[in-house]
DNA sequence: CGCGACGTTGACCTACCTCAATTGGCGTGG
DNA sequence: CCACGCCAATTGAGGTAGGTCAACGTCGCG
C-alpha cells in the first residue's frame, strides 16, 4: 500500500507504532447519523476516522441541512479541539463508522512525543482548509451536473491518494440524499444528475461502490482541478512541515495555474485583467 | 474606541506599539480590482488591511468567479503564509485599498517576539474558518433574499464588534456586482432582492454605506445566528488562547445552540415565511 | 413476507437567470 | 460651469434549471 509506506517515510516507525496503537486502544463504533459532535457543544475528545465515513454538517431551525464535507478513513474530524471554542458545526456518521477517541491530555502527550504526526496533522488541517474554499467555489458558481460530478471527483482522487482505490472503484457510503445534502441540491435532481452521468458512461454507483472508468472524462464535466487536493505534498511534507515549526523554507514545486481572463455577458463577468501591482 | 481598547487589554503596550509601527512602517496602496495575492503563487508578504476592503475569490477557467470572503480593516489577509504551499486562492483590492505588507522573516520575528499578537492572530485564523463553514451553509441552503440579507447581517455585525458602527450605519464599499459574485447569483438578481429589503425597511445602501434600521429585522430574514462569529470571545482571548500554547484550559461560556434532529427525508422544509415586504 | 429505506420517474411549477435597454451619479476634460 | 462618457444601479420581458409533489419500484432484512 502506497500510502503506507508514505506514512513509514514520514514518521519514524516509533512514532508509527505509537500513533497506531493508540488509535486501536481507542476504538469506538457510531450507528449511522448518531453525533460525533454537536454544533455549540465543547469537544472532549478528538476523533479519528477508522472505518466508514463522518460527514460534518450545519443546520438552519428550520432543518435545512447543509454537509460541509466528508472525513474518510484515516482523517481527523476534529484537531480544533484544543482551541476549546466551541463546536461551530456538528459530525455525524454517514453510515456505521468506526472512530477512535482520544481525550485531550492524551493528544497533547501524544503530540509531543510525535513531531511529525503533529506535522502531518496539521498539513491535513491546511488541505482541509483549500477543499472548504473548493466547496464554496461549487456551491456558488458550479451548475448542477458539474456540483455532483465534482464531488464524485474529490472523493475518488481523495481515495485514490491514500490507495484506496482499485479497478476503477472505491467505497462509496452516502445515499444520494446526503449526496444532495452536500452539493445543495434535491435528491430528485442528484438522482437525475446521476443518471446522466451513468448515460454518459462518466460513474457508476452501486452497492456503495463508486466506479469510474474514465477519470478525465468526469473531471472535465465538473471543471475539476486536482491541485486544491495538494495530492502529492505529503512527500514534501518534512521539508514543508519542518519550515511551519523550524526555521527555513524550501517550497514545493509545482506550475502555477493559469490566470484565464474570462469571456463575457453578465454573470461570468469579465473582471478586469488586474495586475497585482500596487499604487 | 472600545475595540482599541480591547486590544490594549489583550497585548501589552510594547507589543502593542512594535505591531502598530510595523504596520504603519509597510504601508502600499492597490487601485480597486488589483490582486495582492493570486492563485497558485507562493506568498511573498503577510498582508493586513488597513483601509479599504479585500475580497478573497477562485474562479474557473471559463471565468465564473466567486468571492470566499471579504477582508475588513484590521484584518490579515493571509497568515497561511508559513505554511509554504502555493495560494490556493487569489485575494484583491474591493475598491481602493491599503495594506500592510510584511515580509516573512519580519513576520517572524515579531510573532516570536510578540506571543500576545500571535495568539491573537491565530483565534482570527479560527473565527474565519467559522465564516467559512456559514458561507457554505447559505450558498448550499439559503435562498436568494436570505443569503443577501445574511451577507448584510454578517458585515454589519462584524463591523459592530470592531466598533466601527455609528447611528446604525458602516462602510460598505462593494458593488452589486461583487455581492452577486459572494452570494452565488446574479447582479441583476441581487439588485431586485436588494430593493424588496428596502422596500421592507430593512435596509438602505447608499454612497458606499450601508444602513440598517432593525438589525434584529434583518437577521430574521436572513436566519442570522450571531454566534458563528464569535463576538465577545476576545474578551476571553487571554484565557482561551493560553490554552492553545500553554496548557490548562478553561472554556467559554455560551449557551448550545439547539440541535434540531433531522425531519423527513425531503429537502427544503416549508422555511418560515420569510417576508421581508411591506409591513 | 412485509416493512422501511432508498432509488426512480413523470408532471408541473417557480425562483432565479438571461438579455437588453434605460437611468443616474460622478469624475474628467474642455 | 457644462458636456461627455463611464460605470453602477435599475427595470422589464421572457426562458430554464432546478424544485415540488406524488407515485411506484426495488432491495435488504428481520
Amino acid at each position: 500500500m502506497p500510502f503506507t509506506e508514505l506514512l513509514n517515510t514520514l514518521m519514524p516507525p516509533a512514532e508509527r507504532m505509537r500513533w497506531e496503537a493508540c488509535l486501536a486502544r481507542h476504538a469506538q463504533d457510531y450507528a449511522r447519523n448518531s453525533d460525533l459532535v454537536r454544533e455549540g457543544a465543547v469537544p472532549e475528545k478528538m476523533h479519528i476516522v477508522l472505518a466508514g465515513w463522518a460527514q460534518r454538517y450545519k443546520q438552519l431551525e428550520d432543518g435545512r441541512r447543509q454537509i460541509l464535507g466528508f472525513v474518510l478513513p484515516g482523517e481527523v474530524c476534529n484537531l480544533d479541539l484544543f482551541t476549546l471554542m466551541r463546536a461551530d458545526h456538528s459530525i455525524a456518521a454517514v453510515r456505521t463508522l468506526t472512530v477512535a477517541e482520544i481525550d485531550r491530555d492524551e493528544v497533547e502527550r501524544l503530540l509531543l512525543d510525535c513531531p511529525h504526526l503533529a506535522r502531518i496533522l496539521c498539513l491535513g488541517e491546511i488541505i482541509a482548509k483549500s477543499r472548504q474554499h473548493e466547496w464554496i467555489l461549487s456551491l456558488g458558481q458550479r451548475v448542477a451536473i458539474e456540483r455532483v460530478a465534482h464531488l464524485l471527483c474529490e472523493i475518488f482522487e481523495r481515495e485514490r491518494l491514500r490507495g484506496r482505490v482499485r479497478g476503477q472503484r472505491c467505497d462509496f457510503p452516502p445515499t444520494q440524499a446526503q449526496i444532495a445534502e452536500a452539493v445543495g441540491l434535491t435528491p430528485v435532481h442528484v438522482n437525475r444528475m446521476l443518471h446522466e452521468l451513468r448515460r454518459g458512461q462518466r460513474v457508476e454507483i452501486a452497492n456503495r461502490r463508486l466506479f469510474v472508468p474514465d477519470f478525465d472524462a468526469l473531471a472535465q464535466v465538473a471543471t475539476f482541478d486536482a491541485r486544491y487536493l495538494h495530492g502529492g505534498e505529503a512527500e514534501q511534507l518534512p521539508a514543508r512541515a519542518s519550515a511551519l515549526f523550524d526555521k527555513d523554507a524550501p517550497a514545493g514545486v509545482r506550475p502555477p495555474p493559469l490566470g484565464a481572463p474570462p469571456s463575457s455577458s453578465y454573470r461570468r463577468r469579465p473582471h478586469p485583467p488586474s495586475q497585482a501591482q500596487a499604487r
